[in-house]
DNA sequence: CAAATTAATGACCGTTCGGTCATTTATATG
DNA sequence: CATATAAATGACCGAACGGTCATTAATTTG
């Protein structure tokens, strides 16, 4: 009988209910989770987790809130900072978020948000704001200096942004979703090669994709 | 009191449970919804549900299985009987489903299977069969077809396939999650029209877009 | 090592909600 | 109009689950 039956772990307890929440929500939704379901997998007592937590919905609207936040800025500062051609710009930042579409498993999260859209509102506005228009900001930026310098054909910067993220966000919902039926896992990367091929060749003056 | 309390209505009694109950689930989410609310927006009481369908799943398997299966079906009969280029063929493909993704009501089907992905997971691969892979075998046939004929470049046709539904799919997904916050509803029908300018000036061997 | 404090537990409570069924009401039949 | 049958009702039941709190165990302090 010499193991403990537990341990303080003040420090990271909240890590780790977040951590766990995170597979439990996605793995069954936010309503279907049960707070024992998440208190089993971070193998603590559900008490434990009211200790960390208000309730239910302040675990999912903490980790709806910091959600890849800091991978935005880190892009949005490269870009300021790039001096290159809009075209191999446009080229490295797509690579980067499809690489992060691709791999990441943090993509749960707006499936996850996604799926509760209807009962978090507040929580979609934040979303809206702080990750989608700063999100379709950049790649408008970046359309915007392509067409100034010439280097792009005049076309609709707030469309093409659009344009830019769409297949990223189909990877994310293939990969959430239907990848459990691949008999072989889908070629991410050659989506991303193919959106950037028809992309640059299809936004270039001249055509040099 | 010369009101009835009810009449009977065993005809279209289950298209109306499946309507309201489409209006609830779009709202609140398949969980959050209650029998209750599908029965008072049906205008019957909760009992009468269970005349019709065995119970809460069956409710939302019933609508999920017939969603647009019809409009599949349509779209396969008519590119079969097409004559015209293949950049045509795609121009006019596409148009016809970004105008579904941009009004129809029944969209917002994909968006609740989504949320309820870990849940119905049979449901899931019913709709990657009968919709997913039906819809991009579509648009992989269009895209060999302007390939062989020497109109498109040489792209894989697996990968375009997915470029072309995924600003339709973003499309969905906006509608039926932040278009609520726009102060003017978006542009759908630009979008689309951008995406068709870049799509085919991108996979045209000459830029003839 | 004793006392005080903080972390964690898990049995328990109250509510909510899916599903049932005895009863009532409308329609069909003769 | 009387009887039979089908349709609809809604009060009720039981299980599930979010959240509480009295109790216990680990850690800190002096």
């Amino acid at each position: 009988m010499a193991a403990k039956r537990w341990q303080r772990r003040k420090e990271d307890r909240s890590g780790e209910i977040l951590e766990a929440a995170l597979a439990c929500f996605s793995k069954k939704g936010f309503a279907a989770t049960r707070m024992d379901d998440i208190a089993a997998r971070a193998k603590i007592a559900k008490g434990t987790i009211y200790l960390y937590f208000d309730n239910k919905e302040a675990v999912f609207k903490a980790l709806a809130r910091d959600a890849m936040g800091a991978r935005l800025e880190a892009i949005q500062a490269f870009i300021a900072q790039y001096q290159g051609s809009a075209a191999d710009l446009l080229r490295l930042v797509v690579t980067n978020i499809g690489e992060f579409a691709r791999a990441s498993d943090r993509v749960i999260l707006p499936r996850l948000l996604l799926a509760e859209a209807g009962n978090f509102p507040e929580l979609l506005k934040f979303w809206r704001v702080e990750l989608i228009e700063r999100g379709l900001g950049i790649f408008q930026s970046i359309v915007r200096r392509g067409v100034d310098s010439g280097e792009f054909r005049d076309l609709p910067a707030e469309h093409v942004a659009r344009l830019c993220i769409a297949p990223m966000i189909t990877i994310v919902i293939w990969r959430t979703t239907f990848a459990q039926f691949d008999k072989e896992p889908y070629d991410y990367q050659g989506l991303v090669a193919a959106h950037l091929q028809i992309l640059l060749h299809g936004l270039c003056a001249g055509s040099n994709a």
